[in-house]
DNA sequence: TTAAGTGCAAATATTTTGCTGTCAC
DNA sequence: GTGACAGCAAAATATTTGCACTTAA
């Protein structure tokens, strides 16, 4: 089976519908564009790329559709230790939470899902009696490329 | 001996002044605000706090001694998962990473050393070649007095 | 003395809100 | 048909910059 090229719908998609959640034209490519990304994207980013599809989408749909998919635990905010400005980045949320790696220099994140990390949020549940809904953890440093 | 009651000197002054940096009246309360401070504060309760010992202090003047403070390594900016507002929160950099752990209901932050964060760093040392400078950790949840 | 720092006003960056008209269901 | 959503303009929030005056060393 070949998969359709107009709209096929991504995870986003089929979760807010099937959250009874209204799905419209502007919703659905920011949604695309969100989950086809091969990075991390900032609101303008994101907002330039679904622009390019659908040339009428508002910066503000942008900002109501990420807090929309926010409260609904579907994607993350990330800071990425603000290598490039003061502006969020958004991820689709994983099945595991995962680190990210931010050079300082060049500013490429890489990403580790860690063992080490599931214990240690154990450890906090434990210690704190802290029932965990959001766990990120961002680290900056100078990546070997840039080392040489 | 006794600490004298006026302009003690803590250890971001000393620091400074070490590194041949020159302290100025401003910069010495805004220094004594964070190194004060029992908890983790923005660049608007810093202000407010320094303009009670200096009224004419600027906020201007507070980013930029932030901005120093971080460009030297002496401060660790944290954001606390925004549980109040898009600003960023300041903490003198400690001896160790450490977990910052926030309730997302009563925005209470708790604090962790944990040596297992610190396995997690070196593996990410070696699996990525990967020289750390800074690492943050921000945990978000429900505390258990609010669950109760 | 003089380079660095400060205050003030204004600019910039990021995100939110009010309101009116439109569209998904 | 109607309540949720989109666009536009404007506001709110957070931070930085340019410039003239002041001060630490």
């Amino acid at each position: 089976m070949q998969t359709s090229s107009l709209a096929p719908e991504g995870k986003l998609e089929l979760e807010l519908t099937a959250r009874g959640i209204r799905m419209t034209r502007q919703r659905r490519v920011i949604l695309g564009v969100i989950e086809s990304a091969g990075k991390h994207l900032d609101a303008a980013q994101i907002l330039r790329r679904a622009s390019r599809i659908e040339a009428s989408i508002n910066r503000v749909t942008v900002y109501r559709t990420l807090n929309l998919l926010k409260k609904q635990g579907l994607v993350d905010e990330l800071d990425l230790l603000h290598v490039r400005g003061d502006g969020h980045y958004y991820e689709p949320r994983p099945a595991r939470h995962h680190l990210h790696i931010t050079c300082l220099r060049c500013g490429s994140v890489s990403e580790l899902e860690s063992a080490l990390f599931e214990r240690l949020k154990g450890q906090v549940q434990r210690e704190f009696d802290f029932d965990i809904t959001i766990a990120r953890v961002e680290i900056g440093g100078v990546c070997s490329k840039c080392r040489k």
